[in-house]
DNA sequence: TCAAGTACTGACTATATTGTCAGGTACTCA
DNA sequence: TGAGTACCTGACAATATAGTCAGTACTTGA
């Protein structure tokens, strides 16, 4: 989102990494499902796009949030997890899934 | 961000309202100092300008995050101040922001 | 030989979000 | 009369983000 760097705040920082269109669905669906292939992250989240789950998580991925387990088979193997980094940013995200959850439909009715 | 709708989860849900580029700074500086006028805001934020001050608080308002409450005087006078509804948020958001500032460093430096 | 599965890449396009800049009102004070 | 203050608007340009689509490598199974 060209944030304004160096942060003013923490919160901004974090929605700096966060922000994605995709991102904090991938955290969610890897926190509550545990390690998943890319196909299965794919499958799970049907509206996105390959590409942009792959861009997705080579940001997550840089970041230092997932890890990117590649195994050499073929045909191709690879996991993606949390790293231990990744589940102390899903812990502080818990609070706002849950106000998320229990105001979806005020935010669905008001949010144009 | 064009989020999809219906969203998948509530992170999604939250960081589409909490996710334009001023809005999380704006949250804050409500609930660190109170209410605050126009001018106020716009001189904490130096970066940002009249028109993206006034959307980001005319879409948190839209959302019954903030309250806006205008005084017929000469020359104006319009305080903004977080709703109950915004306080709930800001509490949500608390341990994000928490984060970011405990990883502020490691942020900046990985993500490009 | 040919399709299918798996995890990608890259060129190009489309849309969304921000930013710039020039007003605009309405009233007060000198 | 003219300047100053505070809050705001709208046209337009720039940038950032997301999406489309075609194509890759390698191997198994029909």
């Amino acid at each position: 989102m060209a944030r304004n760097r160096p942060y003013t705040c923490g919160l901004d920082a974090a929605i700096d990494v966060v922000g994605g269109k995709w991102k904090a669905t991938v955290l969610w669906m890897l926190e509550d499902q545990g390690p998943l292939r890319f196909g299965e992250l794919r499958r799970q989240i049907p509206a996105v796009t390959e590409k942009m789950l792959i861009q997705q998580l080579r940001e997550l991925e840089a970041d230092g949030l997932v890890h990117r387990e590649a195994y050499h088979q073929v045909p191709p193997k690879v996991e993606y997890s949390l790293t231990d980094y990744g589940r102390t940013l899903e812990v502080a995200l818990r609070p706002l899934g849950e106000w998320g959850h229990a105001n979806m439909a005020r935010i669905e009715a008001t949010h144009a």
